[in-house]
DNA sequence: GAAGTCACG
DNA sequence: GACGTACGTGACTTCG
């Protein structure tokens, strides 16, 4: 059976008006109903195939504002007032929409829209057809009968006899007119009878009947006012029963059968959205869903007012947060921050979420806050699940951008309730793309810099020190301004960073390198690494019960205790108790004890003490590895994961390599023996193993094309060792001394070479370290100049770039400080190529999960990253297939954006624990 | 919080 | 003639 719809589009715009905020499309026309009307029509016709969904649609609109109704009594509708300014011009463009959706649009001289749908509807039901009134009008339910129900879509729920009994006392729908005149109407001026509410009127109706047994009932009611008022004024409860009925005798404008729903072309729907800039809706009609947002054009930067804390909004119910997210919608982004109550984003209970739309338009949604002793009383928030589910629908949309400032730990937090933030942009990762070098980051920093506004202090909110309070434990208003003022900054950035990302050539790498990582980093970071307690705590144990001993020697030879970890003493004792030879180091005036010092000490074997320093060397070693490592993991093992969750940094380097903190799993030991003991403690699930693939000499590969280098390229390609070949090149022969010299050479190349560093490395002169550099620049030809030409671009335009277009600032290279200046010198040479270095292996990153999910290896887990190295933990059964996958991704990381004139290898190892797998 | 030291690439 | 010498990180300890 046809089942037809009329669209009371005259009611959803007033409704709409009110209830959506002040939204304006891309020519800054106000467009608030309109967009919700959009989505209204939208909604319905997505329902075309539903079991109950519509056959035949209309849209029914108000024509005029003189009526019959006003034949009847002149003052009808008298005391409305006009609809307010921003309302007006959108009262044609829901014709436009409805144009665009192709549907009928029906509106008659004389009639009201109720008066056509009344008309419509019965005749529809008179042919056995169902009906359905898309309104939440009341005067509508009267017209509520098996076979017709409204359909209220802003609280998406059907209206049927119950919703009218419930609202109006026991009511039944053909019983409403009646109960309508009698209460009147205060917006439509419809008299009714003074002091009758609609309690009272549904209690004479259903104690009589009907509006003229309860007028005729009026004398024998019982002496009072009520019993005054009806007789006083029936012949208005008479003309208002005649004003509220809707008249269903007129022909229809077009017939029944004219209404047919025939599916909605689409390039005229496509015309309307992109003319109005509904970017959400466009999206749906197939647009490409990840199409980069525009840059906000319309308000000019400069002019954005002032944050003004005051305005932000606390959001503690449902509907506030709908609105929230129907302009999100509507504007295609939204800035959003996280409160919780740790740093740790894997651990962090959620407290609150802040989102902002425009500049000072910004809002705080609490969700836990409360609950302590501090805080006895729990505000009023929206509950937890409710809100969440809301937000992931918004935090899920693909047509809505996600804009946040680190980004990465919303997306942890979230990720950890279910939600998969994207899509996704993040000032703090623009930022650094923008300006790596020339100054932090972090918000509030930024703030100052762009905004010139001071942010509220974490500290100053919560405290610090004994006294620092959870966030959760904050009243609302404090919060609310501190939370939301995050997200109006955070939006305010994006805003500047994303007109700046094209137009000084940092999109590329943004878009290619950087914004994609963050969400392949996020899920690294959840999944963590399984770390064995009992294996750190018995090498703990061993640790202890060694510097145990080795104090008491040290004590011993030093003639009394001191303490051994305060360099000052050692130093004290080192050189002025037992006469040791050597210089003081730095301003502090303490003399040096660092390894290299302690070093050259004990290669000395006459002299005095030198059992004493190496005691001291071992017991330095053990002291770092015991504190740092087997210790500080224990605590650090997740108590639900039982593993280990690191942090990465994306704007912690400089060069834009990652940086680990919280622990910082890129340092753990492996280069002596004692210290890879730690790396065994990393261990595979049962049934996995731990794979680790590492690029060979990615720096030297990527000098040797940077700077052109014919017999370094050629090296590479044949796979030869080419720390020999630098031997073989500068000292004309081969051996362990010599491979040894070559690659400290090489390594200094690599890091901005000095003859006096040189020098110290290699224990030889100055001199015949610049001798070796001479020779190297000679036998490899290009080097000297890559690193002239690297220095001239840096002097000139104050930065370098890395071959994916990644720029690192160095503002002391015009230093008038003679050793700033060389310092600054040194890192431009290196940072290109640490640079690029970091860029292939973040893109290798990237698509290591979809390159192993279509091999079918969606088991195999990225999680960690080295620098060079990247470490998986993946079921035994798949090492071979997924060890081809990760090769082939991890060396061809580079293309197709750069072509690289060197291979780039790799080699993988897999083991029961890291240390196995290297 | 600075300085010194040392773990990694 | 002095400067103070390798690039990039983070964590821990001592000490003022």
């Amino acid at each position: 059976m046809p089942h037809l719809y009329l669209v009371d589009g005259s009611g959803y715009i007033f409704r709409a008006y009110h209830r959506l905020p002040p939204l304006t499309n891309v020519h800054g026309e106000p467009v608030g109903a309109v967009y919700g009307y959009t989505t209204m029509l939208w909604r319905l016709a997505d329902e075309v195939h539903a079991a109950e969904g519509p056959t035949h649609m209309a849209v029914i609109l108000d024509k005029s504002s003189k009526t019959f109704r006003n034949d009847l009594y002149d003052q009808y509708k008298a005391h409305r007032p006009p609809p307010p300014e921003d309302l007006v011009p959108q009262f044609p463009m829901i014709r436009d929409a409805t144009r665009a959706f192709s549907l009928p649009c029906i509106e008659t001289e004389g009639l009201e829209a109720d008066d056509i749908i009344a008309c419509y509807a019965k005749a529809a039901l008179a042919q056995g057809w169902s009906v359905t009134i898309v309104s939440s009008d009341k005067d509508l339910m009267q017209l509520i009968e098996p076979g017709l129900d409204l359909y209220d879509t802003m609280n998406n729920r059907r209206l049927g006899a119950e919703h009218v009994a419930e609202k109006f006392f026991g009511i039944a729908p053909n019983q409403l007119g009646d109960v309508l005149a009698l209460m009147g109407d205060s917006v439509d001026n419809v008299p009714g009878v003074p002091g009758v509410g609609p309690k009272t009127a549904a209690k004479l109706i259903l104690e009589h009947g009907d509006l003229e047994s309860v007028l005729a009932a009026a004398e024998g009611m019982k002496k009072g006012k009520l019993r005054d008022n009806l007789i006083e004024h029936a012949d208005m409860a008479r003309l208002s029963r005649e004003l509220v009925s809707l008249r269903c005798d007129v022909a229809l404008p077009e017939p029944l059968e004219d209404l047919e729903l025939k599916g909605i072309p689409d390039a005229p729907l496509r015309a309307f959205l992109e003319h109005h800039g509904f970017r959400s809706l466009l999206t749906k009609l197939g647009q490409v869903a990840d199409a980069p947002v525009p840059a906000p054009a319309s308000v000019p930067m400069e002019e954005d007012p002032p944050c003004n804390l005051d305005e932000y909004e606390t959001v503690q119910d449902l509907d506030a947060l709908d609105r929230w997210i129907t302009i999100a919608r509507h504007q295609g982004w939204i800035a959003v921050d996280t409160e919780t109550s740790s740093t740790d984003a894997t651990q962090a209970e959620l407290v609150g979420v802040s989102l902002a739309l425009h500049p000072n338009l910004a809002c705080y949604i609490p969700l836990g806050h409360g609950g302590t002793d501090l805080l006895a009383e729990v505000p009023v928030q929206i509950d937890v699940k409710a809100a969440l589910a809301k937000l992931k629908d918004l935090m899920e949309d693909p047509s809505v951008l996600k804009i946040g400032h680190n980004l990465k730990f919303d997306m942890i937090v979230l990720g950890e309730r279910g939600i998969d933030m994207a899509p996704h942009d993040d000032t703090i990762v623009m930022s650094f793309d923008l300006d790596a070098g020339l100054h932090g980051h972090g918000m509030d920093e930024l703030a100052a810099t762009h905004l010139s506004h001071s942010c509220i202090a974490f500290k100053d909110v919560v405290g610090t020190g004994k006294t620092q309070r959870g966030f959760h434990e904050i009243d609302l208003k404090t919060a609310t301004r501190y939370a939301a003022e995050d997200a109006d900054v955070t939006y305010r950035l994006w805003k500047r960073f994303k007109a700046r990302l094209p137009a000084e050539g940092a999109t590329r790498v943004y878009e290619m390198v950087d914004r994609p990582l963050i969400p392949v980093i996020a899920r690294m970071e959840r999944r963590g690494i399984k770390v064995d307690r009992e294996r750190l705590a018995g090498l703990s144990a061993e640790f202890a019960g060694q510097i145990a001993g080795l104090e008491t020697e040290v004590h011993a030879l030093a003639g009394g205790p001191f303490t051994i970890g305060s360099p000052k003493q050692l130093g004290d004792v080192l050189f002025e108790r037992m006469g040791l030879k050597g210089g003081r180091k730095g301003k502090s005036g303490v003399y040096s004890t660092d390894v290299t010092e302690l070093e050259r000490l004990a290669r000395d074997k006459d002299a005095p003490g030198v059992d004493l320093v190496r005691k001291v060397l071992e017991w330095r070693q053990l002291s770092k590895l015991k504190s740092t490592y087997t210790d500080a993991l224990q605590a650090q093992i997740n108590p639900k994961t039982g593993r280990v969750h690191t942090s990465y940094s994306l704007t912690g380097a400089q060069t834009g390599r990652l940086s680990s903190t919280e622990p910082n799993l890129q340092n753990i030991p492996i280069r002596t023996e004692v210290g890879r003991q730690i790396r065994d403690a990393f261990v595979a699930e049962p049934g996995n193993v731990i794979l680790a693939a590492d690029y060979s000499q990615i720096e030297l590969r990527l000098a040797a094309h940077m700077a052109d280098v014919p017999a370094l390229r050629e090296a590479f390609a044949n796979g030869d060792d080419i720390h020999s070949l630098t031997a073989q090149e500068l000292f004309g022969e081969v051996n362990r001394d010599t491979r040894g010299r070559a690659k400290t050479i090489n390594f200094a190349i690599l890091y901005g070479i000095s003859r006096w560093g040189l020098a110290g490395r290699l224990d030889v002169t100055p001199d015949e370290a610049q001798a070796m550099i001479d020779r190297y620049f000679e036998r490899f030809p290009g080097v000297n100049r890559y690193m002239a030409d690297t220095l001239e671009g840096v002097r000139e335009r104050g930065f370098t770039e890395t071959l994916f277009g990644r720029k690192t600032h160095f503002p002391r290279i015009k230093s008038k400080n003679q050793g700033e200046r060389q310092g600054a010198e040194r890192a431009a040479i290196n940072a290109p190529i640490q640079g690029t270095s970091a860029d292939i292996i973040k893109r290798a990153m990237v698509r290591m999960e979809p390159a192993l999910d279509a091999a079918g290896l969606g088991h195999v887990r990225m999680l960690l990253q080295v620098h060079d190295e990247l470490v998986f933990e993946l079921p035994e059964g798949d090492v071979d297939a997924a060890s081809t996958v990760i090769c082939e991704v991890m060396e061809n990381a580079a293309t197709p954006a750069v072509t690289l004139t060197v291979p780039l290898g790799v080699d993988i190892g897999t083991g029961l624990s890291w240390g196995a797998a290297h």
